[in-house]
DNA sequence: ATGCTATGTTCGTAGTACGAACTAAAACTG
DNA sequence: CAGTTTTAGTTCGTACTACGAACATAGCAT
């Protein structure tokens, strides 16, 4: 039984810490105006400019539904859509200089929100779950819905 | 700048090891016909029976968000409200028949598809994630929204 | 008794997000 | 190059989520 203790802790472990996780985003959004959808819709545009078939694929949204959630964030003036050149069908969003500004703040405010999380953990610890962390995210091969280090 | 390298990395990894878990956690409920809303309230309950300002409290709801999700929990009959024997304000809200046989399928797929994200991960790997993550876990007082163990 | 507090519900509002149906443009195919 | 198919996005209808404010009761304290 003790193998299957020790799967049941990673497993309740990543859901709860998950859990964790989504109350600090959602206090960080909700600091900023935003809703979690939104904060995290910025958040990947920080990164760079996305068509809607990549934005859709990489918040993991249905087209249908990413139309009302870029509708409502050009609304507030956060993001915007630009044609694309080479294909009359499709646009790219991309950050209004608002968007920018409101992006990297709510960012900020999330990954210090995050790290208080860990904060009862010595830096070895940081480490070793950075990197536990690092490895899952790469094996599941998890979209850039949060950037590793801001761009410069 | 190699120490605040890696606090970023248990950041980043942390937000996007969540977003895995979430998207896991919304296929195993959609699997099963329910909101990941729903699926939370069910996976609580499974604990215990809960008041419905606990039932707030644990899942981070205003109370009057939490009467629509319970109603329509009520109306698919998987959870039902039993009046409070010592306090006619209150009221208990527990699984039906129903929703606990639902509860227990979605929580054990959803445990299956939460552990195949650490499955790149050795044996000793996974008990020092886990033994990170519940000390994560203890010092911010996640609350009980994913049981450690099925209860026998 | 009388006010104060706690428990839930109702209401109005805004947002989330799916599938199906649709438009328009690009890409393919003979 | 005309005709078909695929791709990119939007629109529409529906159901769900969830907040705050206002409300009704019921318990509690003085």
């Amino acid at each position: 039984m003790g193998k299957s203790g020790a799967e049941l802790g990673v497993v309740a472990g990543l859901v709860r810490a998950s859990f964790l996780v989504n109350a600090v985003y959602a206090e960080s959004a909700r600091e900023y105006g935003l809703t979690v959808q939104q904060g995290q819709l910025l958040c990947v545009l920080m990164g760079r400019p996305y068509g809607m078939g990549d934005l859709g694929a990489t918040l993991g949204l249905e087209k249908s539904g990413l139309t009302g959630l870029v509708d409502r964030a050009v609304r507030r003036g956060l993001v915007r859509r630009e044609p694309d050149p080479d294909d009359r069908r499709a646009v790219h969003v991309l950050l209004t200089g608002e968007g920018h500004e409101l992006a990297e703040d709510f960012y900020a405010a999330t990954c210090r929100r995050v790290d208080e999380l860990a904060a009862s953990l010595g830096t070895p610890d940081r480490d070793r779950l950075a990197a536990l962390l690092g490895t899952i995210v790469r094996e599941n091969e998890a979209p850039t819905v949060f950037l590793d280090t801001v761009q410069r």
